[in-house]
Order: C-alpha cells, then structure tokens, then sequence
RNA sequence: GGCUCGUUCGUCAAGAGGUUAAGACACCGCCCUUUCACGGCGGGUUCACGGGUUCGAAUCCCGUACGAGUCACCA
C-alpha cells in the first residue's frame, strides 16, 4: 500500500482563517491516522497579494495547535523547494509539454478584449477561446514579436468528465461547463490551479483535501492529470463552516459573525487545545460520539467516512462550553500559569493568593480574557447601593444586615490567623448563636466585601483574599451604608 | 441565470428500510449551595415539502422549495 501524504497549501495572506486552519487539520489527521506524511507547501504565486511577514503566522499557528509537518520550507524534504515561487520555472516546462501535444495553447488575448467579453448586453460569460485555434505559424510570429501571452488549457468541447470525491461520491460536470482556463500567467507564473496539479503530483501527494469550493473544478485538475498520463489522487473535499446572520440567513464566516482567525480566538481567550477540538468537531464525528478530544486521540479516532457533507455553523456557545471544559480539567497550578497574566493586569504591583484565587476562578472561567474583569472587584470597592443587601432568600433585609456585620466584624478583628479555614470557623459560629441561617450571615458579608451581588467564590474566599485590613475597611464602609439608609 | 452540492431539535450531530429518532451545546425547571459557577436530575411538535417504491421510509427513487458553492491572468 502507498503510503499516504497530504498537504496543506496555504497562500500567505497574514491571516489563518479557521476554515484553513481545519482543513490544515483534517489533512495532517488524514496522513497522520495512517502512518504518513503531512507536508506543508506555501503557494504565493500570487505576486500582487504578498504579505510580510505571513509565512510566519502559518508556522506559528501550526505549532500553536500542535500540528507538525514532516516536509516543508523550514525543515525541507525530499521534494523541495516547498515555496511555490522559488519552483517558479519548473511549470513553464509543463505547459510548453501540453501546448506541444494539443492539450493547450498560446493565447494573445489583451486585457482589454477580456473585459469586452463580459460588457454589455452581449455579454459572453467567460473565454470565447479566441485564440484556441490560431495557427502554428501565427502563434510563433507573435510569440517571437514578444507580445505578452498566457498559455490556456484546452478544454474538451463535447462529453462529460465524472471523478469521485471521498466525501460528496461520484460527481460529473459536463465539459461545456469548462473554461479554457489559464495554466501560464503573462507574468509567467503559474496559476494556482496549474501549479497545484504540478506540484500535488510532483510531491506524490496520495490525497487532495480542500474545501468544497473546488468541487466543481475538480475535472478541470483531473482533464490535467490525464493530460499528462499521471494518476489521479484521492479527493476529500470538506463542507463549508458557516455563520449565522442576525436575520437568521446564514453565510460564510466572516468577520462579522465574530472572531473567525485562530489568533483572534486566542485573544478571545480561547486555547490552542480547545479550538482544534473544537474545529474538528465542526463537520465531522467520530463513531462513538466521543466530544473531548487531544491532537493525538484525533489522529487515533479520525477516519474520513465521518465527514459530513452538509455545511455547519460556527458555534461559540459551543466552543466556549469546550474551552471552559480544558480549563477546568487542567491542574491549579497549569491554570494559575494560563491566569497569571490577567492577575498581573490587575494587580502589577501586589501579590495576593493566587492559588486560592485559582481555586475560586478556575470552575467559573470559561475564556481566559474573562479573568481581568472578574477580579477587578478585589482591587476596588465598586460602588454599590445598599439595596444589594436586601435577599429574599437569604432572608435578610437592611436592619438584619446590620446585626449581622455588627456581629461579624468583631470576632474578625480577633481573628490573627487570616486563612480561609479560620475565617470559614469563625464566621460560620455566628448563625447559630444568633439563630439565623447561614445564608443570612453570609450574604451582608459578601455584599459588603464586594460591593456586587454576582462574585467569584463565596464570603469566605474573598475574605481571604482581600486580607484582615481591607475586608475590615470593607465590612465598615457596608456598615455605615446600611445606616445611612436605615436613617431614611 | 447555468452548473454542482446540500437539507434530522435554535446549533453541532448519531442514524445505512422495522429505534420510544441517540448524545452534546444553548435554553427552561428542580436539586445541591454562601451569590454566581461547577455538579446532579428533568423538560421541548426535530427528520424541509409533495409524490412514488415497499407490509413498513428520516433512510431508496422522482419532483418542488430553500440554502450554499462555482462560473478571474485570486487562491
């Protein structure tokens, strides 16, 4: 058996969409799942679109995600060069070979000529195959004149070419669906789809993954293959992700559905682990529905008859759910190290518990951009009315709260051992003695610790964080609102 | 518009002629509880529509509708 290599080929734009980065994915588990080879190939014939600097997140994103290639331009191969344009004059060679057997042709058509085509109400839609015909001796005059030409693939007029996708099955187009279309750019290099075919075979890429956007132009790269005389690879063409319009029409993600590159996704505070989880899940399930998933146990359970072939949505309720679920399975300290940043936003200067701050956040993060805004309230006393310390079911009001602190501050100001056990024991001997239950101590206490009704953790955590002095300041500041407001 | 593909809860989806049509996210309710979260339990008109084929169709066939892709010297 041959053994498998697919590829991931992207144009570098700077930008790593989530759709590429999953089709970067589905490729790498496709080799990898049966012992071969992942190879990375960076296709900027596109002269016009080159951007600085963008090779550069293509191999910082792979290695974010934990996607290693065997061959490409960084760590070479067998095959190079993996950079498109440094191939550049291996392609003319090709496509002089299919001009000289009939399968393609010079073609002289200006610019102008083109766009004339497509105006108007004569509007022909497409190549008209001017030049298709010219003759031998035309062709050479011209070409030895040096006016500016393209080469263009000769396609069959008549019958119809049929392939099949591992995906979507058997799928014929008629050839007259087919544009003559161009192999040989005036600036002489190659199109995309001319030197994909080159390249895929030169490389012996076994299966060509992409998305299903090439469905229709798969005879196209096929008409080539034969062509040449070369074999056919496996195509596993992968069904759109789509989003969500605020109408309820769906489209192709973009920007405007929300985050749709995988840095801007870890910006959102999602993880690298999490999102790659979370974009194979998107088209494709394993046979035992299993949902959380490592890179490693992937490439065990992935298998390409669990594709789908139906477009999905984009869903960040899901990914935030995934993410919060790797940031919950991690250990205190791995997560303490994930949050520390944030911490350090917070508080540069002061270091608290972090580990007890961990404990409390760990189970309520579920995207790590979420941490600042949490703790915000362990550096400054919100304003806060004294409304907040009225619960219905805690069974407090604003003239029990005040028995409550007034009983709570004093047994804290004794207490010298300031963790979070001491304070829990000290606190919770207070309802019994004053006949309440617990909730009804707590809540004032938290409210006056806090100043916000939603808090990470309970009173006694962030008694503990917060520390004697500030939790006292605190509890008296509650004091005096709930006075102040009694007075009314 | 031509061509190609698709359509199972709001979303991701299992399902391959006979199932009470799984599971997960989200949502709602209850429990746990010191608020929230975590965790536990429970809930909901889901097979686009219309015809066939068949004893029997979410599953097979044909239409229709809707959605998407594609028709570049972009990839």
């Amino acid at each position: 058996m041959k053994e498998v290599r697919t590829r991931f080929a992207p144009s570098p734009t700077g930008f790593m969409h989530v759709g590429n980065l999953r089709t970067a994915l589905y490729e790498y588990l496709i080799a990898k799942s049966s012992n071969g080879k992942f190879v990375l190939r960076i296709e900027d014939t596109d002269q016009e679109r080159l951007v600085e600097g963008a090779v550069d997140v293509i191999y910082d994103t792979l290695k974010q995600v934990g996607i290693v290639h065997d061959e490409g331009p960084d760590v070479g191969g067998p095959y190079g060069p993996y950079v498109q344009s440094q191939r550049k004059d291996m392609y003319l060679p090709y496509a002089q070979e299919l001009v000289k057997n009939g399968k393609a042709y010079y073609c002289f058509c200006t610019k102008e000529r083109l766009d004339s085509l497509n105006e108007g109400e004569n509007a022909f839609g497409g190549y008209d195959r001017h030049c298709r015909d010219l003759s031998q001796e035309e062709a050479d005059k011209l070409l030895k004149e040096g006016v500016p030409y393209v080469i263009r693939q000769k396609m069959p007029i008549t019958g119809s070419t049929t392939f099949v996708d591992a995906v979507y099955g058997e799928i014929t187009i008629e050839n007259s669906e087919l544009e003559d279309q161009i192999l040989i750019k005036s600036d002489g290099y190659p199109t995309y789809n001319f030197a994909n075919v080159i390249d895929d075979h030169l490389m012996n890429i076994t299966h060509v993954v992409r998305g299903c956007e090439y469905l229709t132009s798969t005879p196209k790269y096929n008409l080539l293959y034969e062509a040449f005389g070369w074999e056919l690879p496996t195509y596993v063409h992968l069904p759109m992700i789509m989003g969500k319009n605020e109408d309820g029409s769906v489209s192709k993600l973009s920007k405007r559905h929300g985050s749709t590159g995988f840095s801007d996704l870890v910006n959102d505070g999602y993880l690298p682990e999490a999102i790659i989880n979370y974009i194979a899940l998107l088209g494709w399930c394993p046979k035992d529905n299993q949902e959380v998933f490592t890179l490693q146990g992937l490439v065990e359970h992935f298998s390409i008859d669990g594709i789908s072939k139906s477009q999905s949505i984009f869903d960040y309720d899901k990914l935030t759910w995934l993410n919060g679920e790797y940031l919950r399975a991690m250990t205190l300290e791995q997560f303490t190290q994930l949050a520390m940043p944030s911490y350090k936003q917070v508080f540069p200067q002061t270091d608290l518990n972090w580990d007890l701050m961990s404990s409390i956040l760990q189970p309520r993060v579920t995207q790590l951009n979420q941490i600042a805004d949490m703790i915000g309230f362990f550096k400054e006393l919100p304003e806060y009315s004294a409304e907040l310390f009225v619960n219905k079911k805690s069974k407090t009001n604003l003239e029990n709260s005040v028995t409550m602190l007034e009983a709570a501050i004093p047994v804290l100001e004794r207490l010298d051992t300031w963790t979070a056990e001491a304070i829990h024991d000290t606190l919770l001997a207070l309802p019994e003695q004053l006949e309440v239950k617990n909730g009804t101590l707590l809540w004032p206490v938290r409210i006056a610790a806090a100043g916000m009704t939603v808090t990470p953790g309970g009173a006694i955590e962030i008694l503990a964080i917060l520390g004697k002095d500030e939790t006292l300041r605190r509890l008296n500041i509650g004091l005096e609102k709930l006075k102040e407001a009694n007075k009314e």
